[in-house]
DNA sequence: ATTTTTTTGTACAGATCTGTATTGTTTTCA
DNA sequence: TGAAAACAATACAGATCTGTACAAAAAAAT
């Protein structure tokens, strides 16, 4: 059954404003660590009013994973198309664009997607499905770039890079220092070399 | 200034049932999901039991720390030592240890230390500086094996199968199936052999 | 200009969390 | 057997969390 609560969905400048700063402070800090009143007082506006537009902190983060998911796959490709010739030059773009990424923000905080896939330790919640589509995606992209681009085991080498990808944000995050992340690009040149 | 409170430090078998209570919980669900009534109730001792032994949940982190840091190390040697013959061999050893992680446990929930660290964001908490730490001591083992066996490179190749071994545990834990690390021992072996 | 809608501010219910106080009960040990 | 230590059970303080109630103020619409 549907909550009895009226949830007004319509595009505000204040509603952007809720959605924008529970981005950047769920991204930041957690999910868990946030608090609805953070993000009250973050946004400078009545609680009320948040529960006017979000039907609870539930509502938000599924919103927030959508939001990110889209905003993180427009810069990406954006990055790739502004960079890459080809889906050859896309398979090494992808770790060049990891590497903006650490520069680009003043806190780097790695995937949001993996991040909330590891804060939100039950496999059975409903974020899973999101998270688990989100790698796909990504995966399915080296897929088709390797394959386009005549390698041998497209799949296999999606698989590599997918993990090679994943770890390499994950050391950096751990080492605070983007060393990880230039040795990957020098390790997804020797593993795409293995599949001409 | 240092606490009040008399802390038992001895290492009684209630002492060892709560810990290895926590350290299940923790592991499973996360640290902050897990309250202290949680663990009380789990390891069916009184709260104040639980706070004669440990001055406070930030102590029993630490603890939990350190002592799923100690345990995965030594499994993780016993399993090298009994299955490698050489340095050489431990390298692409490691990867079949975590495949073998994978279907020991029943919820395989990848490396504590990767989730405590992402799940706490603030990297200037200071369970940061265990973490830190293990993943050094790891990779230095990379090093050190690559080193020994004769490859190039050893510092390069060290984080690339240090990059390629956390990504394969975060992709199999938001993947919940196995694939990523199977293919990560084939991605591992390509690395490696780079740099012969 | 007046009504309607939106937003604010404050207060609060109810749940949960960490940590403590207290009193009683069981072990332990002399 | 009797004293001392360890443990249990319950209750509770104080903080924090999500979500709601309600009245006043501000904005928008007619």
């Amino acid at each position: 059954m549907a909550s009895k609560k009226k949830i007004n969905t319509k595009n505000t400048p204040i509603r952007e404003r809720i959605l924008n700063t529970a981005l950047k402070l769920f991204y930041e800090n957690g999910i868990q660590a946030v608090g609805v009143d953070k993000i009250v007082a973050e946004a400078r506006i009545a609680k009320m009013t948040l529960y006017s537009y979000f039907a609870s902190k539930e509502d938000l983060i599924y919103e927030y994973l959508e939001v990110i998911s889209k905003k993180w796959f427009e810069d990406f490709h954006a990055y790739l198309n502004k960079n890459c010739k080809s889906d050859f030059d896309r398979l090494l773009g992808s770790f060049m664009f990891l590497k903006e990424s650490y520069y680009k923000t003043d806190q780097f905080r790695g995937s949001a997607f993996v991040n909330a896939g590891l804060e939100i330790a039950d496999p059975g919640h409903p974020v899973h499905g999101i998270i688990l589509e989100n790698q796909e995606i990504l995966r399915e992209s080296f897929e088709n770039w390797a394959y386009n681009s005549g390698l041998s085991e497209a799949r296999l080498l999606s698989y590599s890079l997918l993990s090679l990808f994943h770890g390499a944000t994950v050391a950096t995050i751990i080492e605070d220092f983007p060393e990880p992340i230039t040795h990957a690009i020098k390790a997804a040149e020797n593993l795409i070399k293995c599949h001409k």
